[in-house]
DNA sequence: TATTTACGTCAGCCATATTGACATATTTCG
DNA sequence: CGAAATATGTCAATATGGCTGACGTAAATA
């Protein structure tokens, strides 16, 4: 079962079959991309995020974390010395649920918390020696891929590849992004 | 709080500063996009999909649905008459995960089973005109999103964004993924 | 006939997320 | 100064989506 076998379609009309009593079946005709193109670029996004994620989830099972705790590790170790709220921004999450996933990295000393030095309240994350080390050791294997794909580009597509993304960003929140990545 | 506000970073040095007593500190100096310039592009992916994800969270809720039944919808609504193995190595989840949610949909009406004509042990999956329309419905803000996008890119633009993508998926999934796709 | 395949299901578990309420410093504002 | 707002943490309950492992059934195939 290595491959999928989707059969072909026997149906040539666009509409659905009604049968004779009246009763509507199942649809039968596929939607294609003639439809809706977009639909190409939606189902790319799925399929190359999938597999962009799969990457380090080998790497992080040894270390009994999930994904969240890279997605976490990763934000403190680009940016050093952020403040809790700020790691929410960026993820999307509520402080419940970064929580635990935080005091585990801070527990097992690959994060660091220090009070802010002019505002108190604040506890601001650092990654530790150990965290950075987990953290390059999770982004290789991506980079790897993004290196690889881009590789394959020339130039002006390297660049429209950069910008197509940027604009799937939310409109409202692009700018806030591009300070963050180009730190 | 509607700003992230990232300290800028005191410490000029690359390097981890080591205190006088020799115990090492937080790591203070951030990973700069000169170190490894894929980080851009990794986190354009995160952002990137973070917002394309949540565009139809808002229709979901009100059926009571979760992103597992959107792609399950989705990708049954795209290729009517696929059978669940099928589905299984399209979505890389088990079908223990599987089985919840597609018995969810089929329950409520958004997709039918209907006995493989030629090999009886199938269950082949099909949309239900209202599963056509819910996915039609999920799929709008997306494709509305990826238009906006491609529309700011030239031509040879979007062939590039497209092509990143592509490679972006595993080497041995994208013949798979493209015959699935090209339909 | 024996085996494999396609699918389903039961049971238990784990990870990640949610809402809501409440606690504690600390800063800021009137 | 005192009140209010802010930054963060925590407890509790709940939902969702994923996992492994075991077992069952029908149907195709060797």
């Amino acid at each position: 079962m290595a491959d999928v076998n989707i059969a072909a379609h026997s149906e040539g009309a666009a509409e659905e079959v009604t049968t004779a009593d009246g009763s509507k079946g199942p649809v039968t005709a596929p939607v294609t991309i003639a439809d809706k193109p977009e639909v190409v670029l939606i189902e790319l996004l799925f399929y190359a995020y999938r597999d962009f994620v799969s990457d380090p989830d080998a790497v992080l099972v040894r270390y009994d974390f999930g994904r969240a705790h890279h997605r976490v590790l990763h934000f403190v170790d680009r940016h050093p010395g952020m403040r809790v709220a700020d790691l929410l921004d960026i993820l999307k999450i509520t402080k419940q649920s970064l929580g635990r996933v935080l005091k585990e990295l801070i527990d097992t000393g690959f994060i660091e918390q220090v009070p802010g030095p002019v505002d108190r309240r604040q506890r601001l994350l650092y990654p530790t020696e150990k965290g950075r080390a987990l953290s390059a050791r999770l982004t290789e294997p991506q980079a790897r891929r993004i290196g690889a794909a881009l590789a394959a580009l020339d130039p002006a597509g390297r660049v429209a590849a950069e910008r197509f993304l940027r604009l799937m960003i939310d409109a409202d929140e692009r700018d806030k992004v591009s300070r963050l990545i180009s730190r």
